[in-house]
DNA sequence: GAACACAAAATTGTATACAATACAAGTTTC
DNA sequence: GAAACTTGTATTGTATACAATTTTGTGTTC
């Protein structure tokens, strides 16, 4: 948010700009759920000591983006099958009744912004980027949350998002590909005709698409107990 | 949550500790909203060196019950109106729900915990400590959310009834006083018989009530730019 | 007496040092 | 040869030291 995540050689890369770029890293998938995040590596990478990364690590503790646990370390999250339940249920909760506000504060500019993300979006798939295309697909709704003016509920929305990037990451079946491509067109369209009832109709239906594209059944061990294992 | 907060001389108080003493005291009203939490003083009152006391101030910053500004320190967050608003508006979003969900999983022993949490609410207020029996009454919300098992949703709403707290000592209208005295036993008989409908309206209209006992008028500058200027 | 300038004190931000804990490998013992 | 113990290494937790910034107090000037 505030600069440069990376690049330039002369800057001082605060907590906060690491935990940003570890967020848009994990969203992107550079880093799988389950990987170790050590200090000294950490600190290492962007030229600070242990004390900022480890308020770096504690801010994306605190969204349940990474994992920690005393004397062990940090991690990325690893979402559970029930938590990637919950979260869904969450933003079937929360995001129909904002992006109904949202249809009522939509501006121009807004509709342009959000038209923008997808063509993006777009491009990014089309660049064979799909890690990409997931981060601005997410960046979408945390966008019709901050239009719709409320905030708070725009925070949660947001760490729903990010932690159902771990969840997409483990979960996602191949077969249901990017069913949302039209979605987030007609919920723009809803938007920019002010239809608040549309856009909190189709913005529930497509988070219903999105969770039932997760295999959430319940199998042997398979990645639950193996991969654990690995994020020690 | 570990243990204690306070008392036994030989105990190291980790940042979570401080944190939730913190905490406590500022749903209890103990502390005023804006007031400094000095790095050097807590570190002396809790114990510990001044890093620990950074961890738990970043922890409450999080959920916005303090407000950190770089080189100035942390002190009580002081909650503007309209973020008092959006609190009230997320809790009538996800709270009815919530009630309604937790009818369908209240067993005997919630039931009997949110009675049990009543009475000592009810003693507080007849010990002439207001201050607890508010702690106590946000923390009948609290368990309302687990009981519902969503602990994703859960958490959101733990937040928001800290950030009411807040508002509430700031924005609390004297006439308005203890209205929800039998709110909480109403519903608490609506999820003993596990009528849903009845335990979401229940919720709705006594959020509504606390809502409209606030004095969120924008009024010239008042508490507003005063006390915003001691909060430095 | 008010306003500005500068110096001193206090407070926060960051880095480093040390202690405590966990993990792994190797050794001993049965 | 396997289990248990021990030791060595790596990593995290905490405290302290130092740098940077803000605040406060004082003195000078108009």
């Amino acid at each position: 948010m505030t600069r440069s995540t990376v690049s330039t050689p002369t800057k001082p890369a605060t907590s906060d700009s690491i935990a940003q770029a570890l967020s848009l890293a994990i969203h992107e998938h550079k880093i799988a759920p389950g990987t170790k995040l050590g200090e000294d590596d950490l600190a290492e990478i962007y030229g600070v000591s242990r004390t900022v990364v480890r308020a770096a690590l504690q801010s994306l503790h605190h969204i349940k983006l990474v994992d920690i646990r005393r004397n062990k370390g940090a991690s990325v999250a690893f979402p559970s099958i029930k938590e990637a339940h919950e979260v869904f249920e969450a933003r079937e909760l929360l995001e129909p009744r904002t992006a109904r506000s949202a249809a009522l504060y939509a501006t121009r500019e807004d509709i342009a912004l959000l038209e923008r993300h997808i063509t993006d979006e777009h491009k990014a798939l089309d660049d064979a980027d799909p890690g990409r295309a997931l981060y601005l697909s997410g960046l979408f709704h945390t966008e019709i949350a901050r239009i719709a003016q409320q905030a708070t509920i725009a925070g949660f929305i947001e760490t729903l998002i990010a932690r159902s990037s771990l969840i997409i990451a483990l979960y996602w079946r191949r077969e249901s590909a990017l069913c949302e491509k039209h979605a987030h067109h007609a919920l723009v369209q809803a938007l920019a005709d002010k239809d608040g009832q549309q856009a909190e109709e189709l913005m529930r239906s497509h988070l219903v698409d999105l969770h039932s594209a997760l295999d959430l059944t319940e199998r042997k061990g398979r990645t639950q107990s193996l991969k654990d294992a690995l994020s020690q």
